[in-house]
DNA sequence: ATCATTGCAAACACTTTGCATACGC
DNA sequence: GCGTATGCAAAGTGTTTGCAATGAT
């Protein structure tokens, strides 16, 4: 696991509490969450955290690539560490985020009807592995 | 084109001035709009027309199968007709959101890695055709 | 001392809810 | 006349902004 404040560093940020605290939840719970979810959680450690300083970090770090914001099935925005290209599946029963590999020869061509493309966001909904032993 | 007042009574949906005219505009105008936009367009047809119109007319529409809301990129929602699975690719310059047909084997297969996938949303963002011809 | 970061409060955008009015059969 | 649809106003989310207080070097 990567120092986080290198990391940080590397990128140009100071490396406050807040944002080693921030950046230190996404590398160990690696569960898409919002911002509101990161704040209730650090809020525990850090009483003064505002959500404000929760949504400000999380701004920086995407602006400087370290994170990436999910636009996935609701209406909120998620943050995962920017990594290769994957496949999102949400399970409609518990809820849970899951990242598969994308294996998909079609999107290697970046070229779809003369469209060129840049970006893909694969996002797939079901009962996952867990949720169908259950029944 | 199917008629709309059809649509709505097969639905079991009482055919109001306002209800045809969102109909409408989704069925002429196959550009994804927000209820915003829907709002924005029909209230110079119909003045008293209320936003909380468009909002429960949509959930009536998506609750009876008629559309369907995206969560593409941005974080709204978008609404469009409720057809066979396709892609989404959104123009990054000029913002038209194009359909395109789903053709990767992998989507057909409904288990990935022990899930059972029952949806799928493929979003593309990049180029489109028009903006890269007029560079 | 200086400059950046934090965090409160207020503003904002989008959406939902409560309820009285108006409409249509 | 009765039941449903409408639409105003207010509340509810998730997020951003303005700005003064705080913190780090």
């Amino acid at each position: 696991m990567k120092n986080i404040v290198e990391v940080l560093k590397e990128h140009n940020i100071a490396p406050s509490v807040q944002r080693v605290k921030i950046l230190e939840y996404l590398q160990n719970y690696k569960t898409h969450p919002t911002a509101d979810m990161i704040f209730q959680t650090l809020v525990k450690d850090i009483p003064t955290l505002s959500k404000t300083t929760v949504y400000n970090t999380l701004k920086t770090f995407t602006e400087k690539g370290i994170l990436k914001g999910l636009s996935l099935f609701e209406n909120e925005v998620r943050y995962e560490y920017n990594k290769e290209p994957h496949m999102h599946f949400k399970c409609i029963k518990c809820g849970k985020i899951y990242d598969l590999p994308i294996s998909c020869d079609r999107f290697e061509d970046n070229i779809i009807e003369g469209h060129r493309i840049t970006e893909h966001h694969v996002n797939l909904k079901g009962f996952c592995r867990k949720c169908l032993q259950a029944e």
